[in-house]
Formats: structure tokens, sequence, C-alpha cells
DNA sequence: CACATTAGAGAACAAACGGAGAACGGGCAA
DNA sequence: TTGCCCGTTCTCCGTTTGTTCTCTAATGTG
């Protein structure tokens, strides 16, 4: 990982040695573990982490996990189709691959889907660009996610959850927030990165 | 590398030798290794060094440490700095890389910069991401390039010639587009890329 | 000797770092 | 519902560090 301070690296080491055995430490333990008097300065470096490219596992917001950076030394993940609001996605049979630089890959299994259509463009996601998509099964409020409805229709749409429903918003104010039960809607991934060529 | 005092060879073999191993040592502990109590006078040093073709690989402005290749240059480019409507590029000194996929190359020599503010926000360009620049000194109409006007204000905004004067077009209904001469406007590169991270 | 070149010391400054602490809000358990 | 835990954001402040500057001493060079 690039340009990490000394602080920076010490909390790292911490969480990495952590990270494989107990729970997840929240910000108050790696402060006393680290000699730190205030949840505020710990959570500036973990940003700063953040910002140089680690990512976080989150099991609900709480505690801070690594999620492995060093677990895909491949550099390229499979291009698996395209996908437009409201259509299934459409695989591309002739697998491609693309390569993707690490600091937009996300940390478990992921692929590339092209982007078909405008629904997302006012998130600045266009026709035709690449987005990177983390392969799993729940999402967070706020996040882009490729979702499944009804088993049949598959869109690119941020994500909320309001109550037993599930809000799923396109980026167009041509098109409506469209709401379901949750149990009609299947995440299917969380877009961590994007790419575009001119 | 040619031409070095013996103090400066020194100081490239301390930081060679340090450099693999621990973090980058501050200017501070150069001279205590090497027996200087002056900050400037090693960083006078440390100034010769760089003119000389060394390449400092620093976290944000601390630490000296060299830059090292441990980086494939064929996938990576180097990340000039930030660029925001109406000011000047805000140059990166310690040059960092990023990985840049193959297929957001452009042909000739390229490099990388971080979009800093919403004035592209409507052709899809946030703030933050960052764009692949390709360097050239010609654009045609309807590219997305970094100009320069007045050898002042660099900006990243769509190219239009119209006779004798360029028009740049923000992408931001905020902002207006804007009519000069065609001599105070000069081309420094062509948007090819651009990627995100969420 | 006059003069230029070089190495170093040290002061001064701005920016970045490291940290403290308060306040806010969301989630969760009693 | 209430209170607690926890992540997040914010402001404020001292310290560290890179940079630039002037000044001094040593060393050539004509």
């Amino acid at each position: 990982m690039l340009g990490l301070s000394r602080r920076q690296a010490e909390i790292l080491a911490f969480l990495r040695e952590r990270d494989a055995t107990e729970h997840a430490p929240t910000l108050d333990e790696v402060c006393a573990a680290l000699g730190l008097r205030s949840r505020g300065s710990l959570h500036k470096h973990v940003r700063a982490l953040q910002a140089a490219g680690l990512v976080r596992a989150g099991v609900n917001g709480r505690g801070l996990q690594l999620c492995d950076p060093d677990a895909d030394p491949e550099d390229t993940l499979p291009v698996l189709g395209r996908i437009a609001a409201g259509q299934p996605i459409e695989a591309i049979d002739q697998q491609q691959h693309l390569a993707v630089p690490s600091i937009l890959r996300g940390r478990g299994q992921s692929y590339v889907l092209q982007v078909d259509g405008d629904s997302m463009i006012d998130e600045g996601i266009l026709d035709g660009d690449w987005v990177v998509v983390e392969h799993r099964d729940v999402a967070r409020n706020g996040e882009l996610v490729v979702a499944l409805v009804d088993d049949e229709n598959a869109t690119l749409k941020r994500f909320q959850l309001d109550g037993v429903e599930v809000v799923l918003h396109p980026a167009n104010a041509a098109y409506e927030p469209q709401r379901y039960p949750a149990d009609r809607v299947q995440i299917q991934g969380v877009v961590v990165g994007q790419m575009r060529r001119y």
C-alpha cells in the first residue's frame, strides 16, 4: 500500500494482526491499544487509510476489520456482460477480461459490467461505462447495487432499505424510484469502481 | 548517476540501504545518521540529487524515499496532480503512480490528474475522479481537453474551435462557456479515460 | 590577493501530521 | 421509551518536517 504515514502504518499493522483472530475491534479498543485517547483522531487515520486504498469490512458499520487487500493479485476481472435498467443482464458469450487497477477493485470476488442506458446519468455513470462490481448479497443504504427484481430484471440502482421495503433509486430525473417488498429484491453485487474510455 | 559529490553519494547510499526496510527517514534522521546538524544543508544535497535524476517517493511530502521501481512501469502512469476549473494544475511533487488499464490509455505519453470540483459534472466526471490525459497540443472539436488559458489557468473543458476563436464548454449548467482568441489558449492534453472509486 | 564555488549552520516559515475533545445521529438493549 | 455504545464529523492546538533564506568558513583558481 502506497504512501502511509508512520501512524497509519502502525494502525494497519495492528489491524492486520488482530484481524484473523478475535472480534473486530471498535475504534475505542484500537485507541486503547495504541495509546490514543480520542476516537476522532483515530478515525481520521482510518479515513486516510481508506483513501489510500484500504477496504473495510464492516458487519453493520461496527468494528474495524480489513478485508484482505492482498487476496487477489490477478490484474484482470471477467466482463460478465451488459446491464440495462429493467433488463436481465445480457451476458457476453465470449468472456472478455479487463484489466482493473487494484484501487478500483472490491475485496471479494468481483466482475465487470458494461452499462447500457442513461438510468444512472445523474451519478456520473454514462452509457458504455464499465462498472466494477463486488459480488455480495447484502448492501448498505446508499450503496450502488446490481439488484435482481423478481428473478427477472437486473438493474443498477442506489439502494435504500426502508423498513421491510427496498427502495431502488435511479439517478435520472426522468425515472421514478421503485419500491418493492424486500423479498422480491435480490442483491447481486455492489459497485466499487467505474471506468470510462473516450 | 553522474557527477555526484562525496556527500551526495553518501546520502544516496544511505537512502538505498534504508529504503527497503523501515519507514522513510525524515531529513532530521538522515542528518543524525550522517552527522549533519542542519536540515537546510541536507536539503540542498537532496535537491542536487533530484536535479541529477533521482526521483523521490514521499508519503505526503514527508520522508525521504527513493522511488522504488517495484511497480510495473508498463501498467502505471504518473499522477501529476489535481486539476480544478480555473486554477493552475496543482502539482503533486512526490510523484504517485496509478495503475491504468491499457484500454484507458492514450497512444502517446499519458498521465493522470485527479479532478477537483464539479465543473464537469454533467459529463459524468465527478469531484475526486481520476482522468487519464494523453499529452497533446492539438485537439479536435468535441474532445475533452486540459487547456491552459493565458499561461495561467488550467481547466478541464470540452473543446470547440469556432473560426479563430476557441470555445471552452464546461459541463455544469451553473457555469458559462468561455470564448478566447485561439492564441490565448494552449492545449496541454486530451482526456482519454476516466476512473472512479466508490 | 580578489573572486568564485562549495559545504555547512541556523533562523524563519508554511504545510502536514498527530492528537484532544465536543457534538451529532443511528443502532441496540434494557 | 430511555440510555448507552459507537461511528462520524467538526474545530482547535501543539509538534514535526520540508523548504527557503541568509550568513560563515573552507577551498580552489586566476
